[in-house]
DNA sequence: CATGAATGAGAATTCATTCAT
DNA sequence: TATGAATGAATTCTCATTCAT
């Protein structure tokens, strides 16, 4: 008789699976993808380089796939906030905080994902990736352009530059290592005042937008 | 009789050295720091692969120097710049044109030369150059700040928000690749209306500041 | 299921390292330290070059491993002799005999790890075995004087000179290249008898003391 | 008028040719034949590498023609030696004080032309030098044979015993590195009454032979 | 002739990928 | 399927030798 798939052997298969996903995202936030090998990868998993390689058909396709997966979280979670109530300038503070918050707390993968260049599969994923949060900034702009919140600008250009501006003041040699809260909560808001500031064209009181709720 | 070195022979040498030092460049801009090999750049200076080797103890320190050399010059043309006559907004704004305007006509060696990763030498170069960068646009917000021309703000985190958001909005994948002139003239004066309000904190007008006069 | 090593494989594993160590052996023998290239040892153990990598960490340390374990297995045949009954005289004419024939059997080999210029690694592998060697002809040495059986002298020198006096005896220019086993006989024996007569002092009459068994 | 090259220029000419040996030997004597350097030497000549080549053919030559000169000097003082009055006794044990003390104070050097591995051409020059010392020993010991004064023996195999017996005794790990001019003394001398003693098959009472007087 | 920069074959080492068990 | 040792192409760096000045 046919050996059939449990759905039980389904799952470890589909652990397995996503455990080297995982891996992937821990080796390239500790090592960045230049110093990623698929043994690093492998040992983090806690399975055999042969086991990769068995799920995956070449390290350029993994990466890809692991990143590309965290990306669409991001993606996922800065679309909730842009999606929700209130003034573009809101959202647009909303979204600039919680992508800020998010990077900070695993600087050198948020770089490894916005900057760091790969294999051309790799990059690729990472285009889709800056695309769609540029997307989802450059609609912010749009609607407070529409809404005559914010003055005539490229929304594209404008989109473009937020990203840079905000991953810049994260993971940048001018942005002091520091991890203490305090300096990190000053750091997002100087950076969400800069941001705000240049889309909207005007004087950004400190707070004057209510931080958004980071979540996991 | 001893053989005396000509001064038509130093000037080869020098030539040489430089020459390998603009392959770097030639070659970084083509396949960036991660696909540079010695060898290409041997081949694109026209010499022989130990003939680097003769003017340059390794291949980081090569790398390392003409990254230096690279920034050096930059940061020649942009200190300058904010050295100029005229209020801190005309000299940020300057100063944001002229590093647009030289990066957009090498996107991939600006974009290696801020942000990918490499070797330790060259990583420290780099750094200097940033930080150089970082430190003059600093001074030109100290300078508005302190004449009432800017809004309140950290000016470390600003400068480097404006040094993200000048190379994001060029090398970034969301401009476009376009390099017909009139587009980057666009997308340099969208980038530089996006900086100024950030930093000014208020409506500035397209072309309200003179564009500054680009020299090779 | 987790694979688990079988002890076929272990097997396999152990004798393909001992297969590279083997093969160093083979190859100094035949072209010395100073030809022997990696490449070369890992055709002679039929293994790509990366298997010698993935066993050994460097060439030095592959190197020195394969002169240590044979010093090793010299030193204990040595010190077995040594360690046997009967007079100085006669353990140490057993010690002579049983270095000669071993050496004579693998000319090259014995010469390179006695004398040959290699990296520092592979230097204070073979200083342990020199050292080894030398201070058993000592012990031997020592014994005798306090017998009355050999004159005083210093025995650390003495047994400078006998280690010199037989490898030079058998692999220096002037002892005849042959490997005809009556010359190779007749060798040995002139050779212990320069080494009784230099530390006894006094006429060792040829086949004074029965050869010692020589055992693989 | 065809130029005439005059006295002047030939010994400026020697003069650099022997520069160059000279320097060979110092070289050798610094860091043995696998670490010199055709440029080592050069540098140490006061030349230019390409000078070098305009006087030998290949480094192999250079070597090889240094070497043998450095021989020559040294069998010609051996022969010297050995060719004065005296009983064989007498004539060895000088020959061995004057090899001993000449090689104690170029231990490196010494020992590359003894033993150190090196090109074929090398090599070669090599196998001369030893040759015509084991063949200065192997006359005086048949000599002793002759004359009733040594046993029977095979006196090419007791000369090879000998070159290696002071070889070792000198440069071996085993004798100690120092520089102590006593404890130079006494090594030499303990190796010379260690090869007194193989050869002749009798206790020799230390100082029993005048020690020769040793010219540079 | 002297010079010394240029040359390029070669050697050690790394790491993505494969495959026998 | 999982394993991880084996593979070997690719890359950096060295040094004897050449040759234009």
């Amino acid at each position: 008789m046919a050996y059939r798939r449990t759905e039980r052997v389904e799952k470890v298969l589909r652990d397995k699976r996503e455990r080297i996903l995982h891996a992937v995202r821990a080796v390239v936030g500790e090592v960045g993808f230049r110093g990623a090998q698929v043994a690093m990868v492998a040992d983090a998993a806690g399975v055999a380089v042969g086991t990769v390689y068995q799920h995956f058909p070449s390290k350029a396709e993994l990466f890809a796939e692991a990143l590309g997966l965290n990306a669409q979280h991001e993606i996922d979670v800065m679309a909730a906030v842009v999606a929700a109530e209130g003034s573009a300038a809101t959202r647009l503070a909303a979204a600039v905080r919680v992508f800020a918050y998010r990077a900070v707390e695993a600087r050198r993968l948020a770089y490894a994902m916005m900057a760091e260049p790969a294999e051309p599969a790799v990059d690729a994923a990472r285009l889709v990736y800056r695309g769609a949060i540029g997307e989802l900034l450059e609609g912010v702009i749009r609607d407070g352009i529409a809404a005559g919140e914010f003055p005539e600008q490229d929304p594209r250009a404008s989109a473009a530059c937020l990203v840079g501006a905000f991953m810049e003041g994260l993971v940048g040699p001018l942005a002091p290592g520091s991890s203490d809260v305090s300096d990190t909560r000053a750091l997002v808001e100087a950076i969400s005042v800069f941001c705000l500031q240049a889309v909207a064209g005007q004087r950004v009181a400190a707070h004057a937008y209510p931080a958004a709720e980071v979540k996991a």
